[in-house]
DNA sequence: CTGAAAGCGCTTACAG
DNA sequence: CTGAAAGCGCTTACAG
């Protein structure tokens, strides 16, 4: 039923480790054999059996994608969306399949890390670098298990594609200046993740090559109860601010935008940045103004950076960090 | 290193064939040697390898879901990641893994399956019934790799789980009848697709009940510019439309608000019904009634009832409909 | 260059 | 119930 490497040997009257050679491109085969060989394979219209290499050569042929559990909510599933569609992609162009992995429950990092230390069944993976704690890196680098991050962690370096945040957010802020608003606060997610200090850090940038000292700094952990807190005591507290910058994009901006409507404020008048860009901003009589990260590249870049790493080539740099697209509206 | 069947056997005195019988709790195992090798596996945190398990017992032990090329954009890109997300959770449950399969190019279905037909990387598939044509299924039917279908086709009746499309639709235009349009047009999806096929009847089904003879019906393929053309016709053909229900959501609402808009409609006074909901559509000053599908329970029972194929399990029925939920607006 | 052999870690008849 | 053996389809030293 199935073209063996067996079958081909006998067929070619040759050993069986001599095909495996000629179809591997490995040395030790006469060429003529070589090319005989892979006509027949060819023409039997053989393909190596998945699980039988990967069980003699101690590598499964696929990689992992951790996925954190608000992967399933609207807004932060568009991009998780294409994150996968990219690394898929890249994955099958170098022979490998993706394998998706998920936390049973939110931040529970453990579990699938366990899994796939115990059961071997990728040879790589690529993980959010905020959904994983320093305790799973350690294991994964005890284990031996190559990973790349997307985004970068505070407290490890190691190999990762980012995008600059720092730089897209001092543009952002600086564009929001130039349209003329001189009360802007920023509204930031986890203060723990090294993202949300670098879109703080262009904020501030921004206002200070402008000479704008005017300044509203609050953190929220994405949480919609508590960003509505937050930013409900924000406006209590600047009530002559003019303009909001989010580091984050989604669904805190909508809670945000609930938020601001509800304290009546004419947000036409208002300015709006945030992160992340969505095509329905188009669609809002609010004009926000968006970062758009290049997520098909990042995507590309981190399996490109995994496969690097597991044919034990050096990825040109440790961390490759990508340009954004400034979204003006 | 890694604990392995015979490292078991080894300790206990046993034949591994005794400590894999003990493991799969297959019979012709004392009870009494069961036990000790069970905590003894335990003892030394003992996992199987996925990849001799594939081989040995030719199983892979993990699934395939295809996504389509459309995935990677953003508003259907909620809806994949969505049902990744259910997906790999139930398949975690039964101790599967999720693959990712992506087409090379749009449309082009021929790719990955006839990689895993060639490779058997997985043990079943679950694929979009719209993603499908006849020859790949035949196909998977020859080679007899279990499938299950995301929604269903006019072609093949065949295991799928799906949401009343009909139901939903006479439900939205009703909704929107009661509103007090009367001149309600609908434009549908690709007409070759069942629920297309669905939506428009039910579409239909809501006017007849209504005993409202006035009716437009228009057809696209989903692509933006033919969108707006035929949005474009149906407007000067029947200029005193007052309302539009729209068989798909996402893009394709948000190019008919783009057409909408152009024409001068007054939109607060447009009727507009769409499926698919999203919650952006609360930020519209327009107010856009849906339907919701539970794409969460869609992706869990097509995984559930591909579980139950592999295990070859008749699932209790070939084709399973679940109810959507009108959305307000 | 070439091939016989061992081995990857399991499962599954089969004989005792 | 128990274990020795063959086998899944490959890869990889090793000897010739």
């Amino acid at each position: 039923m199935k073209t063996t490497i067996n079958e081909i040997a006998r067929i070619a009257r040759v050993a069986k480790s001599t095909v495996s050679k000629a179809l591997n491109g490995h040395k030790g085969v006469s060429e003529e054999k070589r090319q005989y060989i892979l006509e027949l394979a060819k023409k039997l219209n053989y393909e190596p059996s998945a699980t039988a290499q990967a069980l003699a050569s101690n590598r499964t042929g696929s990689i992992g994608l951790l996925i954190p559990h608000e992967a399933a909510y609207s807004l932060s599933g568009a991009y998780w969306s294409a994150m996968i569609t990219a690394i898929a992609q890249t994955a099958t162009r170098h022979n490998y399949s993706l394998l998706i992995l998920t936390t049973p429950h939110e931040g529970e990092i453990s579990a699938p890390i366990n899994t796939v230390i115990r059961r071997r069944n990728v040879d790589g993976l690529i993980i959010g670098a905020e959904q994983i704690d320093a305790a799973a890196t350690s294991r994964l680098i005890e284990e031996e298990i190559p990973f790349v991050f997307i985004g970068r962690n505070s407290w490890i370096h190691h190999y990762a594609v980012d995008v600059d945040n720092l730089g897209g957010s001092e543009r952002l802020v600086s564009h929001m200046i130039e349209q003329g608003y001189r009360k802007i606060g920023c509204l930031g997610g986890p203060p723990q993740y090294l993202y949300t200090q670098e879109r703080v850090q262009g904020y501030q940038r921004a206002l200070q090559k402008a000479g704008i000292t005017w300044q509203a700094m609050y953190y929220t952990e994405y949480k919609s109860e508590e960003t509505r807190r937050v930013l409900g005591e924000m406006l209590q507290d600047h009530p002559d601010m003019d303009a909001l910058c989010v580091t984050a994009g989604g669904d805190l901006l909508l809670d945000c935008i609930d938020v601001l409507r509800l304290a009546g404020i004419h947000l036409k008048r208002f300015g709006l940045g945030a992160f992340d860009d969505y095509r329905f901003f188009d669609y809002l009589d609010i004009p926000v103004c968006t970062v758009r990260q290049p997520i098909d590249r990042l995507g590309e870049l981190a399996a490109s950076m995994l496969f690097s790493l597991l044919h034990h080539r050096k990825p040109p740099v440790m961390q490759q960090v990508l340009d954004v697209e400034l979204i003006l509206r």
